[in-house]
DNA sequence: ATAAAATATGCAAACGTTTGTTGAAGAATT
DNA sequence: AATTCTTCAACAAACGTTTGCATATTTTAT
């Protein structure tokens, strides 16, 4: 249990002062080469480590980004955050996760730890069922630069990094209709989520640029949840003039639809195409295949953490929203011709 | 871009010293209820947050838990550090999470970073391919609780919270057994992590202790992954004397296994019964669905948390084993007789 | 009324690092 | 030889909080 060495043990025994050293470490010029190499050598001798929470005291911030999402056990958000410590770590820092659980109330807490813990930025997706930005406000005022990614204010006075949902919805039903399904139905997310209202206008910009009739019928609002799809898709398939097809807002509903079309035996794609979103894990392993937009979390989270660092360095505050397409990966669920994946 | 508010800030106001404030916050005995009083609704009122870099740095330690996990976007992971993460801030402890990508050089970074950034605590599961263990004693040495779970070095001082992997593994093959399987095949994990060594054991005992002979050349040493399992299966379904049951280490090549079944039309569970382990979100989601043993991350994560908290308070050192229990959750994939989940 | 005890607050140092300023010594210039 | 420059290292203050000790005030006991 030894104590820990410190700056200032390093100068005793070099006979020197803490600047020195701390110079000397940092490889200050005003310090010789000489004196340079004796402190790194007996700094390694000794296995000195620079106390982080001193230097952070002492510069104002420290070398940590917080991390809020609303649960980490996705595949998304687990990919972000993968990305986000990436680049976090190639610069020296680390990071802190906080799981929202997509509660309000979660999120205020997060907000006032990472204030206390002094971290130099803030990235965050929001949750559900957050409408009131201003707890986030805190964080700006401070001079802490704060990221938002894939659920974001629908405001205009910050910075995000979001996904072109519409268009990824839109190349979804594109697909689709090249694959010859016509009659094609919407499992769509709650409609206060801007996102959700993203890959809904997507679904009908295609189908209208297609010349395909837009059918209330064939939208169905749903909490994204596999029980969910299953139900939807059962009533929708019991209907008068049943789809051919469903794109759906969420991969859980996917599945879910696919597990009752498999059940009833109607055949995928045959006669029923299917085309998730977000390429969870799962849907390579299902069979067939779900065809899904990948939202590559990694990058989402790397990019994130990159225009953190830019932020950390400018001092002039441009709100602007950067959005990155997403990629259709096509699978067996929708593959009915010969295409084959892009 | 307003300044932070410090306890020094407070105290000008109040015409009081900072050594008050920080009584006061702290409900210290020695002020008066009318100035603690005053304290509370003045902070409150200015949006007082406690530095806590500055705490830490007066303290010696922070509020922040290390844990270095291989990767965060495996079930089991993402479990254990929801689990871990809750203890933690329930008491008032952030969490920093480091990901080691199974990799020696970079646990051995993040070690060092951890020690920096002054942790009061490090949980970690081991990466594969560590065998030397001695970075981590860096840690114990500085005095900061060093709690191992998952993946534990094999000697004996250390805290460890584990999986009764051979339990689980033995719950396993005797419900094949339960269920009329009588050649039951080992997909094994590679023999130098004690884990997978556990889970072989589980199987040979189980089968011992129901009178079955061990074949060797049923037993197949894999790396875990999807197509190793299909091609373990295929090599397996084309031997002399095929078995009539899987339980493999793992259950990507469980699926694995499952996806050559279903490629040959060999009926699951009827003709070939399969079991996992770890019970990942997939299993749920195939057809038929994945019996598997389930180690219930988020409780491994609570009681590593626990343990940390105990630890910390507490002023000696017992090395000690804490082995928890894993369930067997039983799906399609083994189920041929009328028996239900347990 | 005085001494003793209890209560409430202030003072100052410490945690380890960083950095502006100062000063001493040697090198270069005149 | 005297002066100016340059190079290197030391000094000291600061970041915000906490806490042992000292001091001032009030209360209680004698």
């Amino acid at each position: 249990m030894g104590k820990r060495v410190t700056i200032q043990d390093l100068a005793k025994e070099l006979g020197t002062t803490p600047s020195t050293i701390s110079r000397a470490l940092h490889d200050h010029p005003g310090i010789s080469k000489s004196m340079t190499k004796k402190v790194k050598e007996l700094a390694q001798k000794r296995n000195y480590r620079v106390n982080s929470v001193a230097s952070s005291l002492r510069a104002g911030k420290s070398k940590t980004i917080g991390v809020i999402v609303p649960m980490i056990n996705r595949d998304f958000f687990a990919n972000v955050i993968s990305g986000i410590e990436e680049i976090a770590f190639q610069n020296g820092f680390n990071v802190i996760i906080c799981q929202s659980d997509n509660k309000v109330e979660k999120e205020i807490q997060h907000i006032n730890t990472l204030i206390s813990t002094g971290v130099a930025g803030v990235l965050v997706s929001l949750g559900f069922e957050t409408t009131d930005y201003t707890p986030f406000d805190k964080i700006s005022q401070l001079g802490i630069p704060l990221i938002f990614f894939d659920r974001a204010p629908d405001h205009e006075k910050s910075i995000k990094i979001l996904n072109n949902d519409k268009a990824g919805a839109y190349k979804a039903v594109q697909h689709l209709i090249d694959q010859g399904y016509r009659r094609i139905a919407h499992l769509a997310g709650p409609g206060n989520l801007s996102l959700y209202k993203a890959r809904k206008e997507g679904y009908i910009d295609a189908l209208k640029d297609n010349g395909l009739p837009i059918e209330e019928r064939l939208i169905v609002t749903h909490n994204l949840k596999r029980e969910a799809g299953y139900e939807a898709m059962k009533k929708l398939m019991n209907s008068k003039n049943p789809p051919d097809a469903v794109f759906s807002a969420s991969d859980y509903s996917a599945l879910g639809a696919l597990l009752y079309l498999k059940e009833e035996r109607i055949k995928i794609p045959e006669e029923v195409g299917i085309v998730g979103f977000s390429n969870e894990g799962f849907t390579k392993l299902t069979g067939p295949e779900i065809t899904s937009v990948d939202q590559h979390g990694k990058e989402i989270g790397k990019y994130s953490a990159k225009v953190f660092f830019e932020e950390m360095t400018s001092d002039v505050f441009i709100p602007r929203t950067i959005i990155l397409d997403p990629k259709l990966i096509i699978r067996g669920s929708s593959l009915r011709n010969q295409k084959q994946n892009t």
